[in-house]
DNA sequence: ATTGTTGCAAATATTTTGCATTGTG
DNA sequence: CACAATGCAAAATATTTGCAACAAT
């Protein structure tokens, strides 16, 4: 039921994620592809974005700046956004899973996974004084 | 400049903030209200609870379901978000601010602080069945 | 009397959706 | 040819804001 066809937009939006590791938002995935596609709508990108998350192609990162943003890359990593600059990084650190059995440890539920966005300033934000 | 005066409308809200453990978004808190004062609009109660939130007598937890909530309760403590009911539970559980030293080992920036949610069952979801 | 706060409504802003058309298989 | 995907515009959702009236100090 339901079968996927191939579409040249949806294409592009994946392959523009892979591309960047700039976790954009709609808007800027948008922008990024009007230039290959001039009358791409904002609903198709939106869309697209929403189908590669729904089939584990892509990920969708709510650090609560207001934006979804969104990231091509799905091997688990960790997200850092500078609250000056607003940008999400990445972020190469040591796995912390761990902190799901802590949490499970006294709660009768079933902890499945956890959503984890550090926060701070950014190495260049940092440098140019930011505070 | 621009001192903080009175009023039973914040008074209001944030007493409804300290009588729940619900975490209730801004329209539950809307509603709740009405009970009291049957003109309070919403406006008020978003400009309150965002007032609190700055003034740190009140925390905003955005888990990423759409909401806001707000939380009357403002010493550390975790949050976990049930997928099935929706709701969100306090968790009790050892400290995990270790993290942040993780996190910050590899990385040049500064890392303040982390937003941190679990995801998984709550004890009613789970023993009714949902999966 | 001054000015912070409210209620109301209109405005924002982001994301979703209905529908006629286009394109893939 | 069937129907998935698109482009466009309108709708839906959550939150913010302008402004005149009200209320606290």
């Amino acid at each position: 039921m339901a079968a996927t066809r191939y579409s040249r937009q949806r294409n592009a939006v994946k392959n523009y994620l892979l591309s960047v590791r700039t976790h954009p938002t709609a808007e800027t995935v948008y922008d990024a592809l009007k230039e290959e596609f001039p009358n791409i709508s904002l609903g198709t990108v939106y869309r697209n974005l929403n189908f590669l998350v729904e089939h584990g192609e892509a990920l969708r990162l709510d650090c609560g700046d207001g934006f979804i943003h969104f990231d091509g890359f799905t091997d688990a990593h960790n997200h850092f956004y500078c609250r000056n600059c607003r940008q999400i990084f990445d972020l190469e650190m040591d796995n912390v899973d761990h902190i799901n059995l802590i949490a499970n440890a006294g709660f009768d539920g079933k902890i499945e996974e956890h959503i984890l966005y550090f926060r701070g300033l950014c190495k260049k934000c940092l440098k140019s004084g930011a505070r």
